[in-house]
RNA sequence: GGGCCUAUAGCUCAGCUUCGGUUAGAGCGCACGCCUGAUAAGCGUGAGGUCACUGGUUCAACUCCAGUUAGGCCCA
């Protein structure tokens, strides 16, 4: 039995009445069952962070990842559905100490590592199931009770595993290095951190210090900094060797500095004399008074000039300060010329012992008294403030100090090109990914490990005190075998912090008692390992070689280059040296409709089950599938809305099926056509299907669901715009005779592969229509539309003459509309005659043979070919009198009485040939220019025409009596139809109709009786409007027409 | 400073790379009109373009080449 489709459908209201079925029926378990041990596609998850509810931009890829699987699901092959949680690291950290109250790792150890280590773990469990409930509302469907999660002990054992290969290959190293460091955090910032969202612009104050010389009276280096606090570590100071330096005399003072930042430096403050010019390698060896050199930490310390290529002139002074213990290449240099390093901040920023009255003072509070001090010292030339691009920490947004620490790196050296290997084995969406990859792989530095904090995996890394030797432990098993203590203080715990740490080796060297390194890992690693740890790297190797590489993975590319994208490329090639993945599709960002970036704070983020109830999640995943995923894109309830049209549009096709088959009783098992009883129009809009079928294909394929959701959208038009309006009235004919089965055929069989095709990316709705059209009536159909095959081409309805032949029909229909625009005559007003210049593209033979749908579509008796222009238009010539006025005077009029004796056809053509037109005045030749002359298109009498695709077209407008009679009658028509709607009469009453007019009325309605019965379904017409009848008033054509009807 | 991407209608974007070639398109918005016995819909018309700029190649350039400018991303 089908069911009776309302035509303003509450889509919302749908798709949760469809998640229930899902429910109900565990469709998805079904659908899972029966593709198992098919062909197999692999998809892999990158870990969504469940720290958060998913955002709208979450739901984009996740649109991607459901559309294909369930595509590869309707091609039977066999797939994982594994969805993943990224679940360890600071991003959680940051939320726990926010929901505790904690403000820094003091904190934190005073509350206890256990209890922190599991409020993060319960926070990751608990928007872990929110997320899982999102996407589910989202329609996306996986195996949700088997979603993995970084933080299991398989995952973190894995990484274990992959860090002992980089151990053995002697990859792993203790860095003792100078890294951006968050006082607020208390932990290193590694590069992939502060790549882009770790730069602010900030406002600095900048000082130009003067550093005395020794041993030269009155004489000193001009250095300047930005980072004051960083001028008690100074150990020396760089100059470049090729650089021009001067010597320079002002007021008292005698300094140096590069000779082209005199004018930006010194100039300002008062004239000056150049004393003398120099090379910077004259600077070098000299030695100078650090200006605080009276601190403890700089005992015996010296502080020589340098040389150095990295020096440059375009600020500054040409002189740098050199702080191996706060600065990268400061350190580097210091190495070099074996200078100390002195580290003056501990990890929360506070100035260490040996800093006198500095020390216990903060970083961030000391610039002042520092520059107060070297005023007094007399030591400091100026001050200014800058602005410049300075790094900060993302999650506290307050400035990274540097600070010379130790982290646990992996060398890239010998690893980068054999990642450049793999990464270029993979197909990247869109391609130039693949450079940026290659880029950042070339940029990337050894890739710190560790993070001086709680929540993470613990590194396996095992360091003696006593010999300075380390070890890494690759496995649990491993472990087990080495600890000499606290290992049933561990055992039953996940490997985290605190328990693992209670676990001790003994150093293979020395058998010293070792513990494990307190650090935690960096997060990515968490999530490169995946391919691996979920797979069954470790447990299964032969399940895991079934599944691995991946064929498909996707996500939003910025940020991903560096971070999941190079984790999985870097771990993987340790691995295996394989790729873990064969094509990758990147997406952009989501922004708010108006193209701004959705921020929580500027109020313009939509969460996402809010979208979900208002907009739905079919229109939802249809904005995200239609849109080119390389390209930002627009997120809004207004773009929604042009979206949910094209759903409306194929319910309302749906519904005119549906609702028609329930009137004339159609059962929807039995319909089925022989092919030669098809019309042409429904031979057409089958190949027309084919067409989209195999584009479908295609774009699934080779996973641009964009290109198809378009031709989707265009074929949705066609078929309802075209097939339905050419069609209805084989639907709403009373008799039930073999071309009204075929029409019901025709659009059912075309309603229901529309569906299939449709459905991985629409799965509700299409479910709906699927349950009313097929599982309902046919208890063998499959009992989920998505449980069906994908459809294929049928090749024997493929008709490509067919298909460019109804087309021409279409375009010829959209111009004669263009043309009864033109004229101000209403369609429902029959004209005489249409008529067709035809041209070489066109093909006259189809056009007659389908000329009965432009006749109908608009209303006219009549359809001509011709082949000359002449029949339907005429040309005037005239000049072009603002041109000539000024170049040929008086003239001009003859010139215009010349020009209208000649064969207007030669001179069109020769104006339409850019060429120069002869005429002659007065016994003299004058050559016009073609735009001298101006050509007038005229349509001969009673004829509007518009040229279209080269063909010119003409409506005859002229309106005879009979023609008027009939478009009353029409219009009487379409006013009975509206009383009969009013009236709520159903669609199949008959009923009398009843009318009062004039005589010109009484005409029509005598002349058409049986047209205006036939269409209204009137059973009598009777003059006079009285008694029990439902009636009106209405006006055409300036007449007043009373009308009644009854049922 | 280097690399990559982008620049087309009021807005969002196709077209350009594989093929240089009539009048550069779509959707939305706006104005006007039409249609309505599936459609809270639909259809048509109109206004709206220096295809960022400059130069080159060519019979012909939105398209190819070089450069410039602006924006975005990545890296120093």
């Amino acid at each position: 039995m089908l069911k009776k489709v309302n035509t303003q459908e509450d889509f919302v209201a749908l798709e949760h009445k469809i998640l229930d079925f899902w429910k109900e029926k565990d469709s998805f378990k079904k659908l899972v069952e029966k593709n198992k041990g098919k062909k197999r596609w692999s998809f892999l998850d990158g870990p969504i962070t469940a720290n958060n509810p998913m955002g709208v931009h979450h739901a984009w890829g996740r649109t991607y990842k459901d559309v294909f699987q369930r595509y590869h699901a309707m091609l039977g092959h066999d797939q994982r559905y594994q969805n993943g949680f990224d679940c360890q690291g600071l991003w959680v950290e940051v939320e726990v100490e926010k929901q505790l109250g904690l403000k820094s790792k003091t904190d934190i150890e005073e509350l206890g590592i256990e209890k922190f280590v599991q409020t993060c773990k319960d926070r990751v469990i608990k928007y872990s199931k929110i997320q899982t409930e999102q996407s589910i509302r989202l329609g996306y469907w996986m195996d949700w009770d088997n979603s993995y999660f970084t933080m299991t002990d398989i995952n973190n054992y894995t990484i274990w595993a992959f860090l002992k290969k980089c151990y053995d290959k002697g990859w792993i190293y203790k860095g003792h290095d100078v890294m951006p460091w968050c006082i607020d955090c208390g932990a290193a910032m590694s590069q992939h951190e502060i790549a882009t969202e770790g730069y602010k612009e900030m406002k600095h104050m900048s000082i130009y210090v003067l550093f005395p010389i020794a041993d030269r009276e009155n004489e000193s280096l001009l250095v300047w900094t930005t980072t004051p606090w960083t001028l008690p570590a100074n150990v020396g100071a760089a100059v470049h060797p090729d650089f021009t330096y001067v010597k320079v005399k002002q007021g008292d003072q005698i300094f140096y500095l590069v000779k082209d930042r005199l004018e930006v430096v010194v100039a300002p403050k008062g004239d000056y004399e150049v004393l003398e010019e120099m090379n910077g390698t004259a600077l070098e060896g000299l030695t100078f008074h650090s200006p605080f050199e009276e601190l403890p930490a700089q005992k015996g310390v010296r502080h020589p000039v340098m040389v150095w290529d990295e020096v440059s002139a375009d600020d500054g002074t040409g002189i740098v300060h050199i702080a191996p213990g706060c600065g990268k290449e400061d350190l580097v240099l210091g190495r070099e010329h074996d200078l100390a390093a002195i580290a003056p901040l501990d990890q929360f920023g506070t100035f260490v012992d040996g800093f006198d009255w500095l020390t216990g003072q903060n970083v961030m509070d000391v610039a002042v008294p520092i520059i107060k001090n070297l005023k007094e010292k007399n030591i400091l030339y100026k001050k200014e403030t800058i602005t410049h691009r300075y790094p900060v920490c993302w999650r506290h947004g307050s400035e990274l100090v540097f600070r010379l620490v130790d982290e646990w790196f992996i060398k890239m050296d010998e690893l980068r090109s054999q990642i450049q290997e793999v990464t270029k084995k993979i197909h990247w969406m869109p391609e130039y990914g693949k450079q940026l990859e290659l880029d950042w792989l070339k940029n990337m530095h050894d890739w710190m490990i560790s993070k001086k904090r709680y929540w993470g995996l613990a590194l396996p890394i095992y360091e003696c005190k006593e010999c300075g030797s380390f070890e890494v432990i690759g496995g649990i098993e491993e472990l087990e075998k080495r600890a000499v203590e606290g290992w049933e203080k561990f055992e039953g715990n996940s490997p985290h912090r605190p328990w693992i740490d209670e676990v001790k080796i003994k150093c293979e060297k020395c058998s010293a008692t070792v513990s494990r390194i307190k650090d935690v890992g960096n997060p990515w690693l968490d999530a490169g390992i995946v391919p691996y740890s979920t797979m069954g790297y470790l447990e299964d190797r032969e399940q895991w070689e079934k599944w691995f590489p991946a064929d498909f993975i996707t996500e939003c590319f910025p940020g991903q280059f560096r971070n999941w994208f190079y984790a999985i490329l870097a771990m993987s090639t340790v691995m295996e040296n394989r790729e873990p993945f064969k094509t990758v599709l990147g997406h952009a960002l989501v922004h708010d409709e108006n193209g701004e970036e959705m921020h929580k704070s500027s109020g313009n983020a939509i969460w996402f089950d809010d979208a979900a109830e208002k907009m739905g999640v079919d229109t939802m995943r249809w904005m995200f599938a239609e849109h080119n995923p390389f390209n930002n894109l627009n997120f809004g309830y207004g773009p929604a809305k042009d979206i949910r049209k094209h759903l409306l549009t194929l319910w309302n096709t749906y519904a005119f099926w549906t609702n028609y088959a329930i009137l004339d009783e159609v059962d929807p098992t039995t319909l089925d056509v022989k092919n030669e009883d098809l019309t042409e129009i429904d031979r057409w809009v089958l190949a027309k299907l084919q067409t989209l079928i195999k584009n479908a294909r295609e774009s699934y394929e080779d996973f641009k669901v964009a290109s198809f959701t378009k031709k989707a959208d265009e074929f949705i038009d066609d078929l309802s715009n075209w097939y339905v309006r050419r069609n209805r009235r084989r639907f709403w004919k009373s008799e039930r005779d073999n071309d009204k089965k075929v029409a019901y055929f025709t659009l059912q069989k075309t309603l229901l592969t529309l569906i299939k095709v449709l459905a991985p990316v629409i799965p509700f709705i299409t479910e709906e229509i699927y349950q009313n059209l097929v599982a309902a009536n046919d208890d063998s159909a499959p009992e989920s539309i998505h449980h069906c095959d994908f459809p294929e081409v049928d090749e024997s309805l493929v008709d490509e003459k067919l298909v460019s032949d109804v087309d021409q029909v279409i375009r010829i229909v959209k111009a004669g509309r263009a043309l009864r625009n033109k004229s101000n005559i209403k369609i429902r007003q029959p004209l005489e005659e249409l008529v067709i210049r035809s041209d070489a593209s066109m093909n006259v033979e189809s056009l007659t043979q389908y000329q009965h749908h432009i006749k109908e579509e608009l209303n006219i008796k009549k359809l001509t070919f011709i082949s000359d222009d002449s029949e339907l238009a005429q040309y005037e010539l005239k000049v072009d009198f603002k041109k000539l006025g000024p170049k040929y005077g008086k003239d001009v009029p003859n010139i215009q009485n010349a020009l209208a004796g000649l064969e207007v056809k030669d001179v069109v053509k020769k104006v339409h040939a850019q060429l120069r037109v002869d005429v002659t005045v007065n016994g003299n030749t004058i050559s016009l220019e073609p735009e001298e002359v101006v050509v007038e298109t005229k349509a001969k009498e009673n004829f509007v025409v518009a040229e279209n695709d080269g063909a010119l077209l003409g409506l005859n407008t002229l309106l005879t009596e009979e023609l008027l009679s009939e478009g009353m009658a029409r219009d009487l028509v379409r006013q009975i139809q509206e009383l009969r709607k009013e009236a709520d009469f159903e669609m199949n009453d008959r009923i009398q109709l009843f009318y009062e007019g004039s005589d010109k009325i009484k005409n029509v309605f005598t002349q058409h009786a049986g047209y205006i019965k036939a269409e209204t379904l009137s059973l009598e017409i009777g003059a006079g409007v009285t008694g029990d009848v439902y009636s009106k008033e209405v006006k055409l054509s300036g007449e007043v027409v009373k009308l009644g009807v009854k049922k």
